[in-house]
DNA sequence: GTGATGCTTCGACCGCGGTCGAAGCATCAC
DNA sequence: GTGATGCTTCGACCGCGGTCGAAGCATCAC
């Protein structure tokens, strides 16, 4: 018996199939209405309703109502990050499946967590961005540095922070195990590559998929 | 409805309120009987014994035998860093505590994560690590450098690999949110700085607690 | 061997929470 | 206004999983 967070209350939101089914659809970053949820999850629209009132009352959706359609999404990158966490202990602990299959691999190599990139190539440029000084670990955070702030401004990448939410935060990848940037640089450097059709979205799926030219402009710009 | 890692089931272990208290209490890194679960848990034994095997089935928990004593640990670095990422959600969402009390501030500076130190100082200490370039990121891992080996080998801490457990993982602070060190060497610096008696463990908590003394030698050999 | 300790297994109970059809409510188009 | 669309609320059902006492099993001390 101990005081402190309400952990098990946050996981068992997650650990029911249809919920975990919802928040899955949801890291792509996209909201949803209740109905594509429902189908998501493969159960009856008044269940998904119930399930989502209870993922909004457990604060781990935000709702955006626009006009009779209802918009669900994840609230937060902070929310994102945990459940990254828990699918990576899943795939770890669970059965070792024969062939990873090219899907899974393209998610190893990019994908996106919520609003910004993750998988090898976002950790790789988190590393760059380091070594090169355009941000800072410093007190316990990570800033940008005015070089930072003059490089990514010309790029067309606004650093300014928005609502409370932080320019720069760390978010751990599950399927290379170390941190990539999220925040509101992260979501606007996702943004720029989308954009700028370096890269497209997987339909049905969270991986990135960079084109062959794409590839080399976001190494250029990012990874250089 | 979607394939992929069954997380699902993962989280709804933790999801039950006798199996988060038995997690969290084992979040200290000590190895616990049955017997003193099922009062963390606040259960009976034969409660106790049946989520115990679940969290077993489920790959969360490691068993050692001794005799007639049965102990059980956390399962890896992982399933910690796991629990720290739920923990910081239920604390990001959960009710605002009134007064977070001091020992809440003491996590916060420093605590054990599984069997490494985690809080403000761990993350402190990861920054500068990589800044004397003791640690170096590449290839999306965290790499022991030469000059990395030979410092830590003189201050007596062993920087080899243990049954294919990494030297080196980052692992996500839920108190900080950035990246402190895991691995065989975050839990080598962690029992040097026990040995040492540098600081020690807060009873019943995961509180680590530095003297004055033991503060100054620990920012010498690790955050100058 | 005997008794003690520590834990698991068995069995029975029970209630929480997931489920969906039907009805209700809100917003839209016209 | 009327009908359509999208979602939530209501109500009833049901079964999964948490619960513990009692019994059983394994290891210990002597």
């Amino acid at each position: 018996m101990r005081e402190g967070p309400d952990i098990a209350r946050i996981a068992s939101l997650v650990g029911d199939p249809a919920r975990a089914n919802m928040l899955n659809a949801l890291m792509g970053g996209t909201a949803l209405t209740a109905s594509e949820l429902a189908l998501e999850a493969g159960v009856s629209l008044p269940t998904a309703s119930s399930h989502l009132s209870k993922l909004m009352e457990g604060g781990l959706l935000t709702l955006a109502s626009q006009g009779r359609h209802r918009y669900y999404g994840l609230a937060s990158a902070q929310v994102a990050g945990m459940i990254e966490a828990i699918i990576g202990v899943a795939e770890a602990v669970g059965p070792k499946r024969v062939r990873p299959g090219p899907r899974d691999a393209a998610m190893r190599v990019a994908r996106v967590c919520y609003d910004h990139l993750a998988g090898e190539q976002a950790v790789a440029m988190l590393d760059r961005l380091f070594d090169r000084k355009l941000l800072l670990r410093e007190d316990n955070e990570i800033r940008l540095s005015p070089s930072g702030a003059s490089h990514f401004s010309a790029l067309g990448i606004d650093t300014h922070a928005k609502a409370r939410r932080p320019v720069c935060r760390a978010c751990l990848d599950w399927s290379v195990r170390r941190s990539h940037l999220a925040g509101t640089l992260g979501a606007a450097i996702l943004d720029k590559i989308i954009a700028e059709k370096w890269a497209r979205r997987e339909k049905d799926s969270r991986a990135v998929v960079f084109s062959p030219t794409g590839r080399q402009a976001f190494e250029r710009v990012f990874l250089s």
